[in-house]
DNA sequence: CGGGGCTCCTGTGCGC
DNA sequence: TGCGCACAGGAGCCCC
């Protein structure tokens, strides 16, 4: 699911609730999607830690709990973080005792009660929700972050580069371009759906060898990935089928997108069908007249 | 270094 | 109606 603008929704979202709260207790519905330390280890860990900052790099999510310890959240392709206020009608046992399974009248959207993976009960009765549909997230408590080897490979991210540094280490690449925008030690947080966005907006072929791009393709190349990431945190998330805000709502930025998912249909500028590729193992839609 | 394929998982939508 | 298959916002790993 969730890319750059995505992460930084739930982050914001989470953030303005849960802060300087405190947790009781943790319940793990599955105990896969935890990764460190062992579960038992985890819960009695996060015991009274109180959140003291929640941040997102990249396409990751760092609380940082006043015991010094960090939690890294990926969210990988369906994961999600939501908070439910103690004011809302939950009965949590209920929530328990039907996790995926029979259907109770509770006020929760059906999609959090459904896929709920691990539960942090917070002080002020309010819960934080890691949500999952397929389980491939990742969450790991640890002392610092910057210990894992995702963040000390993580590229910069798209607004902390300019034209020429961008240039620059494109000129190193032969690989092809739209593959080049989803390794995270070349580019930190874009994903699929504004790579491609961004490819389009800029008239490149997702098929171009990084090294061939201009500089002039180069520098409009990175200002239109800057302007999908944007517009993207401005219209909250791209909501393709189970992302969810921090608060459980949809985002509006997939009414946005130009050419992701439009395959056959026809392209908003030339008026040729979109065509679809596999680049890289993922889906690749782009107009084959616009797209040079 | 890079590309391709596979893996971790579950759900959905489509064609037959 | 039902079954099987392809595919889905990510990323690590292995092999060539």
């Amino acid at each position: 699911m969730p890319e750059l603008p995505e992460v930084e929704t739930i982050r914001a979202d989470v953030s303005d609730q849960i802060l300087n709260k405190t947790i009781l207790k943790v319940d793990v519905f599955r105990e896969s999607v935890i990764k460190e330390p062992a579960i038992k280890a985890f819960k009695a860990k996060l015991k009274n830690a109180e959140v003291t900052a929640v941040l997102r790099k990249a396409k990751a999510l760092v609380v940082e709990f006043d015991n010094g310890l960090d939690l890294v959240v990926h969210l990988r392709m369906t994961g999600g973080l939501v908070y439910v206020d103690k004011n809302e009608n939950v009965d949590t046992q209920d929530w328990l005792r039907t996790n995926g399974k029979d259907v109770v009248e509770v006020s929760l959207i059906e999609e959090v009660r459904r896929f709920s993976r691990v539960c942090f009960r917070l002080d002020d009765g309010s819960m934080l929700v890691y949500t999952d549909r397929r389980c491939l997230g990742e969450l790991r408590l640890i002392k610092d972050h910057k210990e894992l080897n995702f963040f000390k490979t993580l590229a910069k991210e798209p607004f902390y580069l300019n034209k020429k540094e961008f240039y620059d280490n494109l000129q190193k690449r032969k690989s092809v371009i739209k593959s080049l925008l989803l390794n995270q030690t070349f580019i930190a947080g874009v994903g699929n759906i504004y790579a491609v966005e961004a490819l389009f907006r800029a008239k490149i072929s997702p098929f171009r060898i990084a090294n061939t791009l201009t500089l002039e393709e180069s520098g409009l190349l990175l200002k239109e990935i800057k302007n999908v990431l944007k517009l993207g945190i401005k219209f909250r998330g791209s909501s393709i089928d189970s992302y969810r805000d921090g608060s459980g709502n949809k985002g509006s930025m997939s009414d946005k997108h130009l050419v992701y998912a439009k395959e056959g249909q026809d392209c908003l500028v030339c008026g040729t069908a979109i065509k679809k590729d596999n680049i890289a193992g993922r889906g690749t839609c782009y107009c084959p007249q616009c797209q040079k």
